[in-house]
RNA sequence: GGCCCGUUCGUCUAGCGGUUUAGGACAUCGCCCUCUCAAGGCGAAGAUCACCAGUUCGAAUCUGGUACGGGCUACCA
């Protein structure tokens, strides 16, 4: 049998002590009426993605975005985006704006954050310290916590010590567990250093965290060491901060990477304390790169930027994240934003690590690229292409909207990554400068057979007239000379080809032509004669 | 060391005790289409479901162990 999952599971958690951090600042207990998915009343989902920005946003963390906001709009939820600034030495204004940004290209709008606002900021945690603070202090007095005056020199001996005697337990000792209250008082008043420990308490017994994609999760709380909540510098540490925001926000799903999964009975601590009822945790698997390894830089592109700059599109790029770790039924690969959030489950995301598989990638992008329609691919891609390369302007273009439209549904089955499609229109720029491929021009053109291609042909176009210049019209007229001089298509069309786009790759022949239009494709046919010229063996 | 998690085609996955000769997708290979390059169509190959025990009439699916990989065990997040 399955563990059930995604609930609220009341039998699993200790009651809760009175509250100490007062939770009337929002209605989480709201009743609310019973939806299909779950017949249980619920609370409002509420979820966050809390970034630290010490770097660039990176896959895994898209992913995990893409994940809480996806879960968030399943379920009519509120999509929360913190920011996770506790380490002052490593987190940089620049990187929250990179963060905002790969998240606003990968368009995961979240209903409170930076810049959105909301009733439960701040959403920089450094903007928080009175929130730790005043939650560490009633933690002190209510004695769910207690200070500990160990240096880090005598943790060191005693971790040592344990290790040594191969204690299982290689925890904090505990030594200043139970010191006399009004001794630790004075001490701390007198400026000893000291730090905030939690106090497990004791019999607790096992901690069962109710995970939604790992079932229920098992730890005993002796292996839970009194651990540091708030640093001799008053700051809070990573597991206390996050509780005490998440249970300050409403968090009702927790759902991150996989490495907090042994955090969580930590955290469970924390609320326990705090009187905050624990929420459903969804702890997701990481991603690894094509080695095995944890996904890192030198797998090459990690930043969600490097794929915007790459040429991939954003809904392409969410479509594979999503589909990591998670499915719609195994059978659909396409599942467009729309679908995602309507059908985004966390029963459907699995256990085991993913491997990024950049082909994969590329075929889904390439699969978005085709679905668009000719306008889009212009407007979102192609022009924007030919701006970058400077051969063209949205402002002022140089062809009508017909004539882009052609281009783009000849380029669009041929262009994987965005900018694949510029450079394939750029004969159609070159006017009387179009720069030959040396190696086309060799195989093609400069060989026995090739003017005289070039001479048929040159007639045969000359002979259709201004009106009647269209891609059809254009391979009708070519399509039987190779047989009248006795060569083959490949050989007639690749000295055509290469005439009068300079390649001997092109997009096909008539509509690359058509495009050209009449003078120049003559004027082309008529240049390339002089390239026409068999080498003397 | 201790605790926790994971293990189905090369890759992402479907699978929730019999419907499975384990399904789909990417990648690979072949054929078709074809004036190049793509796209597209059709098809092939590819997984003794990590291993070993057990439960069961029956296990990829349940249980236990082993191996391998990963995480946590910090005054990092």
């Amino acid at each position: 049998m399955r563990p059930p999952r995604g609930t609220e599971d009341a039998d699993v958690r200790a009651t809760p002590p009175p509250p100490i951090i007062p939770m009337d600042t929002h209605d989480r207990d709201a009743a609310r009426g019973p939806d299909e998915r779950n017949p249980m009343p619920t609370t409002d989902v509420r979820v966050r993605f809390a970034p630290s920005p010490t770097g660039k946003l990176h896959v895994g963390g898209a992913r995990t975005a893409i994940f809480n906001w996806a879960f968030a709009r399943a379920n009519g939820g509120t999509f929360v985006l913190r920011i996770d600034d506790t380490d002052p030495t490593r987190s940089t204004e620049e990187n929250t704006q990179v963060i905002l940004r790969a998240m606003r290209w990968l368009e995961l709008d979240w209903d409170e954050g930076p810049e959105a606002g909301g009733d439960f900021g701040p959403y920089f945690q450094t903007q928080r310290g009175d929130l730790y603070r005043e939650a560490a202090e009633r933690l002190l007095e209510a004695g769910a916590a207690y200070p500990c005056f160990c240096t880090t020199e005598q943790l060191e001996a005693d971790r040592e010590a344990a290790r040594a005697r191969k204690d299982p337990f290689q925890g904090y000792s505990r030594r200043c567990r139970d010191l006399d209250p009004a001794e630790a008082r004075a001490r701390m008043e007198a400026g000893e250093p000291y730090v905030l420990r939690i106090k497990v308490p004791e019999g607790r017994g096992d901690v069962v965290v109710d995970d939604a994609v790992h079932g229920q999760v098992r730890f005993d709380a002796k292996e839970l060491d009194d651990f540091v909540i708030v640093r001799s510098d008053g700051t809070p540490t990573y597991n206390f901060a996050t509780v005490v925001d998440d249970a300050a926000m409403g968090i009702t799903h927790v759902i991150r990477g996989d490495d907090h999964l042994s955090n969580t009975p930590r955290q469970v601590m924390v609320y326990e304390a705090l009187g905050a009822p624990t929420p459903t945790f969804a702890h997701i698997s990481m991603i690894l790169g094509p080695d095995g390894k944890k996904l890192s830089k030198r797998h090459g592109a990690t930043s969600v930027e490097e794929y915007r700059d790459a040429g991939y599109l954003s809904d392409a790029f969410v479509n594979y994240l999503a589909l990591l770790g998670w499915s719609l039924d195994g059978d659909t690969t396409i599942v467009p934003r729309d679908v995602l959030c309507r059908e985004f489950s966390l029963e459907r995301v699995s256990k085991n690590p993913a491997t990024f598989d950049p082909k994969k990638l590329d075929w889904m992008n390439a699969e978005y690229l085709a679905a668009m329609s000719d306008a889009d691919f212009v407007d979102a891609v192609l022009m924007p292409g030919l701006e970058d390369a400077g051969l063209d302007s949205a402002a002022s273009p140089a062809h009508d909207a017909a004539w882009y439209e052609l281009l783009a549904s000849v380029l669009k089955p041929r262009t994987k990554l965005t900018g694949d499609a510029a450079p394939m229109a750029a004969f159609l720029y070159a006017g009387d400068e179009l720069a030959y491929d040396e190696k086309s021009v060799s195989k093609n053109l400069a060989k026995e057979g090739a003017l005289a291609s070039l001479e048929a042909a040159g007639e045969a176009l000359a002979a259709l007239d201004d009106a009647s210049w269209h891609a059809d019209a254009i391979d009708a007229a070519l399509e039987a000379i190779p047989e009248r001089l006795g060569t083959n298509k490949r050989k007639f069309f690749g000295a055509v080809r290469v005439a009068t786009t300079g390649n001997q790759v092109s997009p096909p022949l008539g509509a690359s032509l058509e495009l050209l239009g009449r003078d120049a494709a003559l004027a082309r046919v008529e240049a390339a004669k002089a390239l026409a010229v068999v080498p003397e063996a």
